[in-house]
DNA sequence: CGACCTGTGTCAGCATGTTGTCATTTGACA
DNA sequence: TGTCAAATGACAACATGCTGACACAGGTCG
């Protein structure tokens, strides 16, 4: 069968693998100098956007990874200053995660150099095709998120 | 300062992490059948699509991984009797990696389920916008690999 | 020929993700 | 109230990627 859109999407898919390794490559580059990582970078971003804090599986369920997944990664941020666990008037175990005042500085300084990064990686792409990228990402996202 | 291009961009390198989970679990579950996995998938059809036979880290270039990661993998295939090396009439050490039977047996049936996952994960989705997303992704991995 | 740089195989350590299992806590419901 | 399913914490095993380090192979150039 001669179908155009199973080899676009298929190559598609493939250039998805490679450009993510990139992706992380860049992210722990940018980030290294404030002691973080790609995979602190995802954390942080969501923590500090909630006012009153998270519990690990929430982060978890708002980044799509396992729970077991982001407990590794708060517990070596909270041994490095960056979190700290309070106890959850909902829930006897299971605490919430909150910034630590080096978290937000921490946080300030990603945005320092997060915020530069993107601008500069976005001037010469036409803002329609970084629409229709992100819709076509979320639609993938929405349809293999079951 | 108010940029729509840096949150748009930001977002979408979000989503493309948590889209490559899913993808990385989508080819897991449908290669599982097959014995393969979706590390294995990616260095079959490598493989399948060169005639005289390609060096570990030449696969390694051409998925833009470090060599270390995809001999990891092609040990285990050849392990599990889908690869095969061949010594390298160009290279004393580097030794040529090809299908065998099984191997190639394997690529077909993968084919079977992977064309079918294709077409239908974009049936709805206009051509147009795959060209877009694919180009978008291009353009990025050529901003980033260098 | 010999020096040197690059490519390759190999081993090790580490980061990040997954799944599975089991005990405990929560909350809903008969 | 008692029971039970779902959520959570904790630990383990494993897959996949990275980098570093070291020895050997190949090719270039003095």
């Amino acid at each position: 069968m001669h179908s155009p859109k199973r080899m676009l999407f298929l190559d598609l898919v493939l250039s998805l693998f490679r450009l993510n390794g990139l992706l992380i490559a860049e992210g722990d580059d940018m980030t290294e100098a404030l002691g973080l990582t790609s995979a602190r970078w995802k954390v942080i971003g969501v923590i500090a956007l909630s006012n009153s804090g998270l519990t690990v599986p929430g982060i978890a369920r708002v980044l799509g990874q396992s729970r077991q997944a982001v407990q590794r990664i708060t517990d070596v941020m909270a041994t490095d200053g960056l979190l700290s666990y309070q106890s959850n008037p909902k829930h006897k175990r299971s605490v919430l995660v909150l910034l630590t005042e080096e978290g937000k500085t921490a946080y300030k300084d990603l945005r320092d150099v997060q915020d530069p990064w993107a601008i500069d990686n976005t001037e010469d792409i036409p803002i329609e095709e970084l629409d229709v990228g992100l819709r076509l990402v979320r639609r993938l996202i929405q349809k293999f998120d079951k």
